[in-house]
DNA sequence: GCAAGGTC
């Protein structure tokens, strides 16, 4: 068997048909991966990258003593499979080849990716022959050329992306666990490095800084309004920018009527249609309709997995020959572009226009199919247009333009206007997307004297220097070589989601400002995009065998350590400095209360609440969701009430929870609470609030003297404020806990929310365990509780109450658990039995009963049963086991059931006890015996 | 938990 191993599903599958050459092609799926079979041969695409490179066991701990930082950069490296399926797979499959070709793409990252293949196919299959198929585009032509003159796997040209991969993460890993571990930044907060990432960030940063720095300059523009023909006509001074205003205001006041034509010259310009879309391309023209990077190529990759568009990750500029382009043309007639289509059918030019870039990897960015509005929804749709009509323009003629240019005199002062008009639309019939606006003038004759109207003199400035869009900077990044066609858009995404940059256009964080700086001072290599072009021409000679991939690294070692004597020698003041400068970014507003900084703060755990610069001396704080809701963080918005930021949770895959104004929810979600106190009225609650008392918990932590101060009341009022707020706030802990109850017992379910049925709850008064444990099975079915659930949730509600107010009396622990498992579980349960019998139930002995016995009915105002003390029990023992016949195991027995001496033993009912404990009624008789004789000798001998 | 590069 024949096994060809592609890059991608999709070429695989396109490699087998055109193989195939008309015999029919099976698809067969294992495990979610398609193999094409035809004949004798079978094809099968990875995933991109099927294994990726890792550090080998041992360094997983970041704040290890031993695998430090520093450590990671002469760590081996190991590679581990990311796509389990498919190597397995492709395991299988090698082992009944007996010939494997490796038909990946035709670049680097192909051969390397090629490379891994023939390893995973060697690891299974010793013997097999492996060769390489090398075709720039996926045709007839190409592909048959290919399969018959392959040749070996190109080791040199993988070695060169293997070097790539290890000097990209032994500088991103050791640099990150660096600057993280030393600004103590962990979990979601670290501070990434890269070899793409920070040269990136490090553009944002200082456009942000040239923008900072920036001076206005003041300049004057002089126009003039003139007439002709009614018509009103605007003509610029020709020395364009004035810098000094006087020069402008000579210049003005000089300006006389007329205005004298003093040349007209016509021309025409020939404006050339654009080139084909590359990712770049296509990326910048998606900006333009609202689309960023990272969406505009989610679109279109949709778009290409469904087959309306090519490969939308390529860098070439020009369509291959092999193209069949008026095949497309005809496909494209029946989509709803029809009439475009066929306008460039009837005036296609010759040859298809072509952009710089040429490269074999994949052809530029083309519909392959006809597709609906309806077919695809309305973005996927404006993308697919977007695409199909730059195609028809590519094909579509240059359109022309009269240029029309006149100059005039105002004594002495010259000046111009200019006019355009689209005599040949070409390409602008097909490509509204790059608007073709005229400046239709009328006709002038040299000498022609005309009226001025108005003449105006503006002041402006000059402006800073645009902050980079997505567009523009993916634009910067091709032409710095940074990234490639298919990460570009996704290491902005991860500058936005590492809280680097944020806003449109892009604007650094103060954490991103402040990390760039620290590393430009201390490891400026790796801020720099030269550390990308040093590696491609390392890698160039590594193709070219002039050097070995291990020649290269260590080299990159080196330097990666030199960069490391200065990061660890300087380890405590960049730490500092970072988290000194970076706290800012947790810091909200004023204090209501001192006129301190208050700043969200995180503590260890999921802990995380608002507090005061002026803790401990004051103590104002407000309280916010554990970070299992989301860690917080402050956003831009200020609320204009208080002047506080507004706070946000965010979580990972989840929706961001808005609180706002953390002093506006503070107030507002606990005013409800606050006039649950029965002695406080609304106007009291007003007052309490305005001395910035938000919650039942501030209130009842209060001191009343403090408190009859602070509100203007009696002392005996503030006393019962805050007794009130006492209880208000254990109800309020009560109801709380009964909501968790609740929610770690039911189970999620569509169409059902926790909400809804605590507030059925709530109206049904049940806000507490307690009432839950009694409450009416009917009423939580009412709820939306299923029968099961009610069930449990009663049972469960019953044990967990009981056993709070058992262990409150004094119950401890070990012993609860020996009562529940025996189903004692009410504290009436106590009394309601003798001891005796609670000893035999839960195997516990009865004084350790008694002794519970007792504390529960003294709580329950119960009168305490009959108690014996230790002594009398061993005495009573003793007395038993002398009795001949007597076991040990039936004194116990006796014990239980609450005979504890020889006299009980004598005065009790032998059927009973016998019932009692199991003990043969004769026996008892017999023993009763025993002991009266006893008795009776011990008195004569008195 | 880290990079950048493939691909979905």
């Amino acid at each position: 068997m024949h096994l060809i191993v592609a890059e991608k599903n999709i070429s695989a599958r396109r490699i087998a048909e055109i193989l195939a050459g008309g015999k029919k092609v099976a698809e067969q799926k294992d495990a979610g991966v398609s193999t094409y079979h035809f004949g004798d041969t079978i094809t099968v695409g990875l995933r991109g990258h099927v294994v990726e490179i890792d550090f080998e066991p041992g360094y997983q701990n970041w704040r290890s003593e031993t695998a430090t930082p520093r450590s990671l950069i002469d760590a081996k490296t190991i590679k581990v499979p990311t796509e389990k399926k498919i190597v397995s797979l492709l395991q299988k499959l090698a082992k009944k080849a007996d010939r494997v070709t490796i038909a990946t793409d035709f670049d680097t990252e192909g051969e390397l990716i090629g490379k891994e293949a023939y390893e995973l196919v060697r690891a299974a299959n010793k013997k097999v022959t492996i060769d390489r198929a090398r075709f720039s585009a996926i045709t007839e032509q190409e592909l048959k050329h290919a399969f018959s003159t392959t040749t070996e796997l190109d080791f040199a040209l993988a070695a060169a992306g293997e070097a790539r991969q290890s000097i990209d993460l032994m500088w991103g890993a050791s640099l990150t666990r660096f600057i993280s571990l030393a600004a103590r930044r962990g979990g979601q907060n670290i501070l990434s490095v890269g070899r793409v990432q920070t040269p990136t960030l490090s553009m944002i940063v200082d456009r942000e800084k040239e923008i900072v720095a920036f001076v206005p300059e003041k300049y004057w523009q002089l126009a003039l309004d003139f007439e002709k023909r009614g018509e009103v006509i605007e003509a610029r001074h020709t020395n364009g920018r004035f810098h000094e205003k006087a020069a402008a205001e000579q210049a003005r006041d000089r300006t006389q009527s007329p205005l004298v034509v003093k040349e007209v010259r016509t021309g025409t310009k020939q404006d050339r249609a654009p080139s084909p879309f590359d990712t770049t391309t296509y990326i910048v023209a998606a900006a333009r309709l609202g689309l960023s990077a990272a969406n505009a190529m989610r679109i279109a990759e949709d778009l290409y997995m469904n087959g309306f568009i090519s490969y939308p990750r390529t860098d070439n500029t020009v369509y291959p020959p092999s193209l069949d382009i008026s095949g497309i043309l005809n496909t494209l007639k029946t989509s709803p572009f029809k009439k475009d289509v066929e306008w460039v059918i009837a005036h296609r030019r010759p040859v298809p226009t072509r952009g710089k870039k040429s490269s074999t990897d994949h052809p530029p960015i083309h519909p392959t199919g006809a597709a609906t509005r309806e077919m695809l929804g309305d973005d996927a749709f404006r993308v697919y247009e977007l695409v199909l009509r730059r195609f028809l323009a590519t094909l579509a003629p240059d359109a022309q333009w009269k240029t029309l240019k006149i100059l005039f005199d105002a004594n002495g002062e010259e000046y111009t206007t200019t006019g355009g008009q689209l005599m040949e639309q070409g390409w602008h019939a097909v490509y509204p997307f790059s608007e073709a606006r005229e400046t239709l003038l009328p006709e002038f004759a040299t000498g022609e004297k005309l009226p001025i109207r108005k003449v105006t003199l503006d002041e402006k400035e000059t402006l800073p220097p645009a902050r980079y869009t997505q567009s523009k900077l993916i634009q910067r990044m091709e032409e710095l070589g940074l990234g490639t066609k298919s990460t570009r858009h996704e290491v902005i995404a991860k500058l936005v989601s590492r809280k680097y940059v944020e806003g449109a256009p892009l604007r650094p964080t103060l954490v991103g400002r402040v990390v760039t700086e620290s590393l430009e001072q201390h490891a400026d290599i790796i801020t720099k995009p030269d550390m990308t072009r040093t590696l491609e021409s390392h890698m160039q000679l590594i193709k070219q065998s002039q050097r070995t991939r291990e020649d290269v690294i260590r080299e990159s070692r080196d330097m990666l350590h030199r960069a490391f004597d200065q990061l660890e020698a300087n380890e405590q003041v960049i730490g500092d400095d970072i988290r000194n400068r970076t706290a800012e970014e947790m810091n909200l507003g004023k204090c209501p209360v001192c006129g301190g900084t208050l700043a969200i703060k995180h503590l260890r755990g999921n802990t995380q609440f608002i507090g005061c610069s002026r803790y401990p001396d004051c103590s104002f704080n407000i309280g916010l969701p554990t970070a299992q809701w989301g860690f917080a963080i402050r956003t831009d918005e200020k609320c204009e009430k208080h002047g506080l930021n507004f706070v946000r949770l965010v979580r990972k895959g989840a929706r961001p929870w808005d609180i706002g104004c953390p002093l506006c929810h503070q107030i507002n979600s606990n005013r409800e609470s606050l006039e649950e106190i029965p002695s406080a009225d609304k106007g009291l609650v007003d007052r309490i609030q305005a001395c910035h008392i938000y919650t039942v918990a501030d209130l009842a932590h209060s001191t009343p003297e403090d408190l009859a101060k602070k509100l203007g009341v009696s002392l005996e009022k503030a006393t019962e404020l805050t007794r009130d707020a006492a209880v208000v706030l254990e109800k309020l802990r009560r109801r709380s806990e009964c909501r968790k109850f609740m929610r770690d017992r039911l189970i999620p379910r569509k169409g059902r929310s926790y909400a809804k049925i605590l507030t059925a709850l709530k109206d049904a008064g049940i806000t507490d365990l307690s009432r839950l444990a009694q409450a009416d099975p009917a009423t939580l079915k009412k709820s939306g509780v299923t029968d099961a659930e009610t069930e449990q949730l009663i049972s469960d509600a019953k044990i967990v109450y009981h056993s709070q107010v058992l262990k409150e009396i004094g119950i401890p622990a070990v012993s609860l658990k020996k009562y529940i498992a025996a189903g004692i579980i009410e504290p009436e349960a106590f009394c309601a039995q003798s001891p005796a019998a609670l000893s035999e139930k839960t195997g516990m002995s009865l004084s350790t009963i008694q002794k519970h016995v007792d504390k529960v009915c003294t709580y329950l105002k119960k009168p305490v049963p009959k108690k014996f003390s230790k002594l009398q029990i061993e005495r009573g023992k003793k007395q038993l086991l002398a009795v001949s016949g007597l076991s040990t195991l039936q004194v116990e027995k006796l014990f239980r059931a609450g005979i504890v001496d020889g006299d009980a033993l004598l005065a009790t009912d032998p059927v009973s006890v016998a019932a009692a404990t199991g003990i043969p009624e004769q026996k008892i008789r017999d023993y009763q015996k025993v002991l009266k004789r006893k008795k009776d000798t011990a008195i004569i001998q008195l």
